[in-house]
DNA sequence: ATTATTATTGAGATTCATTAGCAATAATAG
DNA sequence: CTATTATTGCTAATGAATCTCAATAATAAT
């Protein structure tokens, strides 16, 4: 099923109405698979002539995670992260700390520990998030020479004596 | 060795200076092992008559970060949640989506899958979060019957066919 | 198709966490 | 003890996300 069906199904489900903006905004989301921020989505709408203002979007932005479209993937730079998850395997993440280089990748072990945790502790487990942070390959190398600078953030204060 | 001395031997090696305040925030933070976020840490400290201005709790919290002893943990409820690191064995999350409970849990199988994935992608893998979202015992007891509403808020149209 | 009901929109104001600016203060080196 | 300059606290500023409200438009009922 279509994500823009799958969202049509939630809205009469709930009794809202569906309005050419949420599917403008929709469409728009699952053109690619590419994680996105609020600011990112209304900046590619407006680059194709889609008008939509910012707080219709950050109100429909629920009502995609809502009925499963879309999910918050993590926070970073001050502000929320999404990607879709409607018609795409979950997935974990592992994350260059320098150039933000995302890889999505699966595995099996996640949801053993899953299960294997939440029966430890009684939990009804209905989600999970793991994410990897570290250096790629071309970072990892370049890391241990120059561009310290930028490259570890987190230890400003060092390179400067 | 104490988390202030770990603290004092960053701020030399950075070339900065210690203060009164900030060993006063460090104090706080250890006193207990609970999870904080800037401002609960701002009411502790006021009502130990420790008055220190919420700019320097948030200027110290980065040197806090840099110098290895506390982490941001989640963002949740719109600001930033940390915890201790320094001193206590690494550990992920378990925590219930409705009454907020978080369980500490720690599980081999979690660096082992890290070391395949890093090596499967040529990453050197600094860190990870892994955190499991479900609901405790309690409220999945509960959660069968009423209150569905508010308590499988991510799930929502799901249940209702 | 027309009408009634009320959810949704867009523009702007508002909130709230976090940062930045600045003058006064105090931590360190010498 | 003095000089240097990092740090403090206060306030102002920033910016993401939310809220207000009048105008508009999506649905259901005629
Ligand atoms: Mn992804
Ligand atoms: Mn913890
Ligand atoms: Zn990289
Ligand atoms: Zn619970």
């Amino acid at each position: 099923m279509d994500p823009i069906d799958k969202f049509r199904e939630y809205i009469k489900e709930k009794g809202l109405r569906n309005t050419p903006e949420r599917e403008t905004i929709i469409e728009e989301i699952f053109c690619t698979h590419d994680h996105f921020d609020a600011d990112e989505l209304f900046l590619r709408l407006r680059n194709k002539r889609r008008r939509i203002s910012k707080a219709s979007l950050y109100r429909t932005i629920p009502l995609l995670i809502e009925s499963g479209l879309i999910k918050e993937v993590y926070f970073e730079n001050g502000h929320r992260h999404y990607e879709q998850i409607y018609g795409y395997k979950h997935h974990c993440h592992l994350r260059c700390a320098n150039c933000g280089k995302i890889i999505e990748f699966a595995d099996d072990e996640v949801v053993k520990i899953q299960e294997r945790i939440g029966k430890k502790y009684g939990f009804v487990i209905t989600s999970h998030r793991f994410e990897l942070v570290g250096y790629c390959p071309q970072c990892a190398k370049r890391g241990v020479g120059r561009k310290r600078r930028q490259l570890f953030t987190k230890e400003r204060g060092k390179e400067a004596r």
